[in-house]
DNA sequence: ATGTTTAGTGAACAGATGTTGACTGAAATG
DNA sequence: CATTTCAGTCAACATCTGTTCACTAAACAT
């Protein structure tokens, strides 16, 4: 009963965190004072769960890096059975999202503003999904006419489009009755853009990288 | 001489902003003090031209603003001569971020994660660029089997797709050799997959916008 | 030449912040 | 039961912050 009310505590603190941040500042604008305030104990308390504010940030990365390799798993599980795939991935990730709101608002927020060690794990975080989806993707026989190189960067542009997408999935600074499901549509329709450029991508290599002019058209 | 040293001054106070930005913190975790002590003057000179650093903050977001609409503008300027357009667009718009470096480190750093009201200005910018974005798209013969707000989606996934890749383009955090050539081909194979969905993309309406399975393959 | 405007100065304030060290009291251990 | 461990308390600190007010002196207008 020690360990796990200090436990308990501990996400206390981490949840404060996340709170706080729904008051439109980024998680460097928030003191370490105003966490323990949030959660009733006193500052110097803090120290006894995180050596300072970094690893605090650190600390929500992983919890929101767990979280996000949750829904990719829901999102999975579903995904070879039914036939409308994006459809029906997208209704579950974006389920997910909304059940898990400050979570994926802390992402949204941090992901290029952060503090650079909290913005580094981040990347990191990014970069093992992309290398995950890389890996799902040379399974699908339907994206075998792809090289590796140009799956890994389509699964770069996946990850970030989802990512991008975070903000207007969450922010509750919509006026109108159904903002969400406009949301979701819209990022369905990205992703089916983006397959559907995969779809009839060909592989022809345009020369060199820099800047000759001749290349194939489009 | 004047107005013309006062505008110098608010010259230098918002590149003081900007230089301090590259420490790796975001906007709001800089101090008004610590921006007056850049530039050279006293704490309290600050507010003869600034009545706080929330507006010294919208004011870099109509620097930026316009600075990307100076990057928008060249890229039009050749987009319609060469035949490998995307190329030569992406050569010229890294070009020109490269050369303000600073100017788009506060974007790509603020566009999510800055406080809420330059971040709304950003979110207004960004919008504007997809709306004239939309506006271009309309008069290429190469898109006008798309609908209206098939194109709009379009001309967003595209935007957010060149915010997105403003980290790599910028960040100075890499060691080995031409990481800016790679970032940069990044970018044009991403928009080829995207333009490359648009081409092929079928005005087909998938039903109505919930939870109803049965929609078309893919 | 005289008076006004104003960018920048300088001192001083109230408040918030991170971090310190010594403490308390209850749970865990033996 | 005696002892150790340790999450949380309490008081205090040095430091930095934004903002105030009265001021100086140089550029301007008359």
């Amino acid at each position: 009963m020690r360990a796990e009310k200090k436990l308990q505590t501990r996400q206390s603190l981490l949840d404060a965190a996340l709170a706080l941040m729904e008051t439109g500042r980024g998680f460097s604008g928030i003191s370490l004072r105003e966490i323990t305030r949030e959660v009733g104990i006193v500052p110097t308390a803090f120290y006894r769960h995180f050596p300072d504010m970094e690893s605090l940030g650190l600390a929500l990365v992983e919890e929101v890096s767990s979280s996000f390799r949750e829904a990719i798993r829901l999102v999975r599980s579903n995904q070879f059975e039914h036939l409308g795939a994006i459809s029906a991935s997208v209704q579950i990730f974006v389920d997910y999202v909304v059940a898990h709101r400050q979570l994926f608002l802390f992402l949204a927020r941090e992901q290029y503003g952060g503090a650079s060690v909290v913005r580094q794990a981040i990347e990191d975080m990014q970069q093992r999904f992309i290398t995950d989806l890389v890996a799902d993707l040379k399974l699908m026989p339907k994206q075998r006419h792809l090289r590796d190189d140009d799956l890994e960067i389509l699964a770069d542009l996946i990850v970030k489009t989802v990512f991008s997408s975070l903000p207007e999935l969450i922010n509750p600074a919509e006026l109108k009755g159904a903002p969400l499901q406009l949301a979701q549509d819209r990022l369905e329709s990205k992703l089916r853009f983006i397959f559907m450029g995969a779809k009839y991508w060909r592989g022809i290599r345009w020369a060199a990288s820099s800047s000759d002019g001749a290349t194939a058209s489009e």
